[in-house]
RNA sequence: GGUCCGGUAGCUCAGUUGGAUAGAGCAGCAGCCUUCUAAGCUGCGGGUCAGGCGUUCGAGUCGCCUCCGGAUCACCA
């Protein structure tokens, strides 16, 4: 990296003048911010050794300059501003990054994977009701995350933990049973997640007329709650259920599998997918062992109503339960069982939890007492913590109707991308299953984007209006410059021009920005994956897409006469799709040829 | 109340270990298609980076305090 190159040289040269030897961390070295790029390509900050140089910023800049341009054959000039030294790159530098990656199919992302496997956790529903928008940032995160992970050379595992079993299901299980239909997805049309949401919220229905029946009668509502019959119900399901009981075993077996049915539809459209899933059903009993090897070395402690705990008030945290004084566990045991259930399944190098910020003290606690129990791997889980989606109106609420269903919203996304290429009117030669294709790659590359585009950890706005601007940052922009850039190239193909011989004696300044932009995605990756961010690689797609928009408005690629620079264009439009494809590859995140 | 996270232009968001004059998009205004895709490009206006104090040659970025918003602190998941 020449960053890297700049750095480490100019800590020889500071030795060289100085006779002092400096920490490569008091040398920023930066790209020149465009005021100043008619001096240099990237930029030294010598403020710092002012203290050793014993002379002015702007002396200690010339000196090193000079030092520099004896050491670097990469380095071409450079001028100083004040503190700031601008170094100028050799163009023979760029032109070699160009001719050894314009054809690389893989660049920036071909990272051969090794070590232990990374595990993501994502996506992780409820299975009595469908997916919705919180959801959609949840997968988006943890495919994309996954996806920039295995780029930089992780091996990835995903993993999904479906929750399928508790009172919950039993309330849309019981709904189903009283209403008598006998529905199913088959006989009502329904996809099988909505089904059996819908019975969940009939439940709900169900029980707030009883609630307020019992209430007119006199009862408070604390009285009338303990009183219902409906709750007293699903919660006898709930243990016949535990007790394996045939018939209900077989109604819960059979409606899941309808939502599964449902969800596949749903993972599937918005282009995510897992190396193994785990169901609660089946794990929900783990973590009792490992509670008792706590208590057994002392981490853990029992009440005298025989629950356990630890105490992690030393920690600044509370006491924490985990296990009921009826012996039975709560999430955090199952937590710590299904943790234990993957280090074992995978040898795991870390553990990657992409689950909503208001189970933060949660993956704290879990986290801890892992560590507690000496677990070596627990120092590498992470809890992947993103915010809340909210609406313009507020919050989502199921009980209002205000959530937005993950499948209508795909497809309002699509409506809309198919609106506005009609009225564009561009593709009047494309047949019916392009166009379809078409407004599917551009619908959800806007939605995907305009969430993927904001750093996880924040609380998003998701604004309808603004998510279906194709306009400015967007995805539909990233995609249009990339179909901008394949429609020159086939023109170029068509006429048979080669662009393998160029020579770089001068490059305009849209050139080099934009060469050095492509040149920085192999460390964006790194930086990305580092970073658990998505967002950077959006954030750097979105100015890379600008930069050659820019350079395509001032600068003719095919009616170039000089040979040499239509080649070198050609070279970088070509590579800068590629950069478009990869990352947006990295988002989840289709391109069109034509759009 | 304790802990954690956030507060940057009218709105939505960037701002890599502290570095040059804090940037985009949307919205508003004004231009650019006989030229490789105008889902584009160019220009204009818009800021007490919540507020204060401190550290530093240098603070949106680090520390302390205050204010505002959110989450969490269940024998729920």
């Amino acid at each position: 990296m020449i960053v890297q190159i700049i750095s480490s040289k100019a800590i020889e040269a500071v030795q060289n003048l100085f006779g002092v030897s400096v920490p490569a961390s008091q040398l920023a070295v930066q790209r020149t911010i465009p005021s100043f790029r008619n001096q240099g390509d990237f930029s030294l900050v010598v403020f710092p050794l002012l203290k050793v140089s014993r002379k002015s910023p702007e002396e200690t800049a010339r000196l090193l300059g000079e030092e520099l341009l004896r050491l670097m054959p990469e380095a071409e000039s450079f001028g100083v501003v004040k503190g700031y030294l601008n170094v100028r790159i050799v163009k023979g530098f760029w032109e070699g990054f160009v001719k050894d990656n314009h054809s690389t199919h893989f660049f920036g992302v071909d990272n051969q994977p090794s070590g232990k496997p990374v595990v993501v956790e994502y996506s992780s529903p409820n299975t009595n009701k469908p997916l919705h928008l919180g959801h959609v940032r949840n997968n988006l995160l943890g495919y994309s995350v996954s996806q920039i992970l295995k780029a930089s050379g992780k091996n990835v595992a995903k993993v999904n933990l479906v929750n399928d079993r508790g009172i919950h299901i039993c309330k849309s299980m019981l709904a189903w049973k009283l209403s008598g239909l006998n529905e199913t997805p088959q006989s009502s049309g329904k996809k099988g997640d909505k089904l059996v949401g819908d019975y969940y919220v009939l439940f709900d229905k169900m029980c707030k007329t009883e609630l307020k029946e019992l209430i007119d009668s006199g009862k408070t509502e604390d009285e009338a709650t303990a009183a219902s019959k409906l709750m007293a119900q699903a919660r006898e399901m709930l243990l016949k259920w535990e007790a394996r009981d045939p018939e209900t075993l077989q109604l819960w077996s059979m409606m899941n599998e309808w939502v599964y049915a449902g969800f596949d539809v749903t993972y599937k459209r918005l282009g995510v997918d897992f190396d193994k899933i785990y169901h609660e059903s089946q794990t929900y009993l783990f973590g009792k062992e490992i509670v008792e090897e706590g208590l057994k070395s002392g981490i853990l402690f029992r009440k005298d109503d025989s629950s356990v705990w630890i105490d992690l008030t030393a920690e600044g945290l509370d006491e924490k339960l985990l296990l009921r004084s009826d012996g039975t566990s709560v999430y955090m045991t199952q937590d710590l069982g299904t943790a234990q259930l993957r280090a074992n399944d995978f040898d795991p190098e870390s553990l990657i939890y992409v689950v909503g910020n208001e189970q933060n003290y949660h993956f704290e606690v879990l986290k801890l007492i892992l560590q507690k129990l000496g677990r070596p791997w627990a120092d590498h889980i992470y809890h992947l913590s993103y915010g809340m989606v909210e609406l313009p109106e507020g919050k989502m609420k199921s009980r209002e109707g205000t959530v937005v269903d993950a499948d209508d919203l795909m497809d309002e996304m699509i409506a809309t991308a198919r609106a506005m290429t009609e009225e564009l009117g561009k593709i009047e030669d494309f047949d019916s299953d392009e166009a379809q294709e078409l407004y599917r790659i551009v619908g959800l590359g806007a939605l995907k984007y305009f969430i993927l585009k904001v750093d996880p950890r924040k609380n998003m706005l998701f604004n309808p209006a603004d998510s279906i601007d194709f306009n400015g940052n967007t995805g539909p922009f990233i995609q249009y410059t990339y179909a901008r850039i394949k429609s020159v190239l086939r023109k170029a193909e068509a006429e048979d021009i080669r662009f393998e011989h160029f020579e770089v004696n001068e490059l305009h300044s849209k050139e080099s920005d934009l060469i050095i932009s492509l040149y920085e995605f192999p460390s964006t990756v790194k930086q990305a994956a580092a970073d658990y961010s998505p967002a950077i690689m959006a954030s750097y797609l979105y100015d890379l897409a600008r930069d050659y928009n820019t350079f395509y408005h001032e600068l003719s690629i095919l009616k170039e006469e000089n040979e040499s620079k239509k080649a070198l264009r050609l070279a970088i439009s070509s590579l800068t799709a590629t950069v478009i494809k990869n990352g947006m590859q990295l988002l989840g995140i289709e391109v069109p040829e034509r759009m």
